[in-house]
DNA sequence: CTGCAGGCCCTTA
DNA sequence: TAAGGGCCTGCA
C-alpha cells in the first residue's frame, strides 16, 4: 500500500471526467481502476490517496498512466494568465483532473461505442465486452473470434458493425495502429477517420486519450454547448495562447460545465 | 407513447 | 459545404 500526496491529483474528478470507463466505484472514498490488464485500487483520504499496488508498479506503469510527470499546476497558472473568466473558474473547480495516457485501440472501442450514447450505457458496454473476453479487454481478434450471438449480447447497436469493420481492417493491415504513433495529431486524426465509424470527434478522443497529445480539442455537445452559452458560439484557443494544451483546456471545461 | 443521449454515414441540393 | 434523415438501445 503506497500513501501518496499528489499535488493536482483527485481520482474522484479524473473518474468522474469522462475519459476512462474502466474506473469502478466500489466503495464511498474507494476506486477501482483498470488500465489494459493492470488493476489498482486507490482510496482519497483528506490530504493524501492510497494506492494498493508495489512502488515498482506505479513507478512503472501507474505513474505514466496518470500524466504525472507533467506540471499541472503550471498549467493551471498559464491558463489563469489568459484573464479567461469562465476557465479561471473551472481551472479552480476541476484542479485534481488529469488527462490520461490510456491504451490507443481501448480508446478506438471505447469511444466508438461513445457516439449517439450516454455514460452508464457506454459503461455498461465496455463491461459486456470485458466480461465475454474474461474479464481483460478485447483486442482486434478477439472481437472477431466472438460469435454473433456474443457480440449481440454486448449491445453497441449500430456500433457493432462499426466495430468489426474497424477489428477488421486492422487485422487485415489495412489500418496499421502502430503508424499512428509516429503520426502529427493533425495527421492521425485525419488516418483515424479514414476508418468507417469514426469521425471528427471520436477521431480527437483518441488523439488525445490514445496517441496523449495534447492539442487535440475534442468538441462533444457539453463543450459546443459552452462555447454557444459562455462564448457567443466563438471559442479560440489560438488566441487564447492555449493551442498547444487544448485537450487539458477541454478536460476542465468539460468538467466544471457537468458538476458545478 | 415520444424524445433523446459525449456522432457518423449517406444522400441531396 | 451545408443540411437533414436514419440509426441500436435504454431510460425518462
Amino acid at each position: 500500500m503506497l500513501e501518496l500526496a499528489l499535488k493536482n491529483f483527485d481520482i474522484e474528478q479524473i473518474a468522474n471526467s469522462g475519459q476512462c470507463f474502466r474506473m469502478y466505484h466500489t466503495s464511498e472514498d474507494t476506486w477501482e481502476v483498470h488500465a489494459l490488464d493492470e488493476v489498482v485500487k486507490i482510496q482519497k483520504k483528506e490530504n493524501f490517496h492510497l494506492f494498493d499496488c508495489s512502488e515498482n508498479e506505479f513507478a512503472s506503469f501507474w505513474s505514466n498512466y496518470f500524466d504525472l510527470n507533467r506540471d499541472y499546476q503550471k498549467i493551471i497558472e498559464r491558463i489563469k494568465k489568459t484573464q479567461d473568466d469562465y476557465l479561471y473558474k473551472a481551472v479552480n473547480f476541476g484542479s485534481g483532473l488529469r488527462v490520461l495516457k490510456q491504451d490507443v485501440w481501448e480508446m478506438i472501442v471505447t469511444f466508438v461505442i461513445s457516439q449517439q450514447n450516454n455514460i452508464p450505457r457506454i459503461t455498461k458496454c465496455v463491461n459486456n465486452l470485458c466480461s465475454l473476453n474474461k474479464g481483460k479487454f478485447p483486442q482486434p481478434q478477439d472481437l472477431l473470434n466472438m460469435s454473433s450471438t456474443e457480440i449481440e449480447s454486448v449491445k453497441l447497436g449500430y456500433r457493432q458493425d462499426y466495430l468489426i469493420k474497424i477489428a477488421r481492417a486492422i487485422l487485415e493491415g489495412s489500418f496499421n495502429l502502430s503508424i499512428l504513433r509516429n503520426l502529427s495529431s493533425h495527421e492521425a486524426h485525419c488516418y483515424l477517420k479514414s476508418l468507417y465509424g469514426i469521425g471528427d470527434k471520436v477521431a480527437n478522443c483518441v488523439v488525445l486519450f490514445g496517441l496523449h497529445k495534447m492539442d487535440a480539442f475534442p468538441k462533444d455537445v457539453w463543450i459546443k454547448r459552452i462555447i454557444n452559452t459562455h462564448y457567443a458560439g466563438e471559442f479560440c484557443l489560438q488566441s487564447l495562447g492555449l493551442e498547444d494544451i487544448g485537450g487539458i483546456v477541454q478536460q476542465y471545461m468539460y468538467f466544471y460545465e457537468r458538476y458545478r
